[in-house]
DNA sequence: TTGATGATGAATGTCATTTTCAATAAGGAG
DNA sequence: CTCCTTATTGAAAATGACATTCATCATCAA
């Protein structure tokens, strides 16, 4: 349960600098929307979407960015491990969360209610590394989401069903 | 590199009965269409998507099924254990396979050249299990996806750096 | 056999994401 | 600092996966 407490200032610069060593290092130009769309998405404590990304660079009166714009930065923001792509929360689409100076974990989804617990086992992810190893494979990534039901939803189920 | 040999009449059959099964249970009639689906998808080797789905029910000159048709049917599939849907190939949309008959497994992708390796441990299957159990849950599927490079794409990028 | 209702094909709608394009801005060369 | 090349942006249109609508058609229980 262990709320992910977001980044201070200093955080907020080594990100910024992550960003742009990898703008660099793509031969892209600096630029101060993508470091907007950074700010704003690095602010949030939980999971978001791109549409929520959007709505924040406004609700916030920051400049306006555009959705394409939006969309365009994602990428760099991943790649610079900034955020991270998440598939929970059953088919309401793309999510993300941040990722930077955050340790890692997967995601338990409760398919009754929507909950979402976060969980990380060093153990499963020894047995990764061990299974890319046999196959030759160097890991860059992964995604891990397990589903189920939580208790309050089968009691639910229980009661509905008697 | 185990190839998932394809499921023989009988095991079609068993296959329709399941997705017979299915159909019953939720007061849904009986329909060619949707076994004609089901069939075509089983015939399957490999991975495939919806478009490959619908287009091979041309090919075959089997009777059309229509695009809307096969999403409709999908859903089914899947709740009858037929099929399971991946996330495999980078961006190219979502992916099914065969589930029927067939151990569980998960996969590792290189995101160099798409490859695709099947995987299954035991060990990772019964940590997710514990994971679950110790926050109240009931398990009642997972998605898991390992990424990285092997090793011809990381000797391919080591010649281009030379 | 037949009536009630589910299923299908075909067309159309929806919504997230991508692409296009003209205008703007970054940043290296001079 | 100014110019020139080229990336970036906003705005709009395009794309593409999937859902929905609706007029037939098919299924099946009575």
């Amino acid at each position: 349960m262990k709320k992910p407490h977001s980044l201070d200032e200093a955080g907020l610069q080594r990100a910024l600098a992550a960003l742009r060593r990898v703008v660099r290092e793509k031969g892209l130009r600096a630029s101060s929307a993508r470091e907007r769309v950074a700010l704003a998405a690095l602010r949030y404590g939980g999971h978001f979407t791109v549409e929520d990304l959007v709505r924040r660079s406004k609700d916030e009166r920051l400049e306006e960015t555009h959705a394409s714009t939006v969309y365009r930065t994602l990428p760099l923001l991943l790649e610079a491990g900034l955020l991270e792509e998440i598939r929970v929360h059953r088919d309401e689409g793309t999510f993300y969360e941040r990722a930077f100076e955050r340790e890692h974990h997967d995601h338990l989804v409760c398919v009754g209610c929507g909950a979402v617990v976060e969980f990380h086992s060093e153990e499963i992810e020894e047995v990764q590394r061990e299974v890319a190893v046999s196959f030759g494979f160097v890991l860059t990534g992964h995604s891990h989401e397990l589903r189920g039901t939580c208790t309050a939803c089968r009691e639910r189920g229980r009661e509905s069903r008697a």
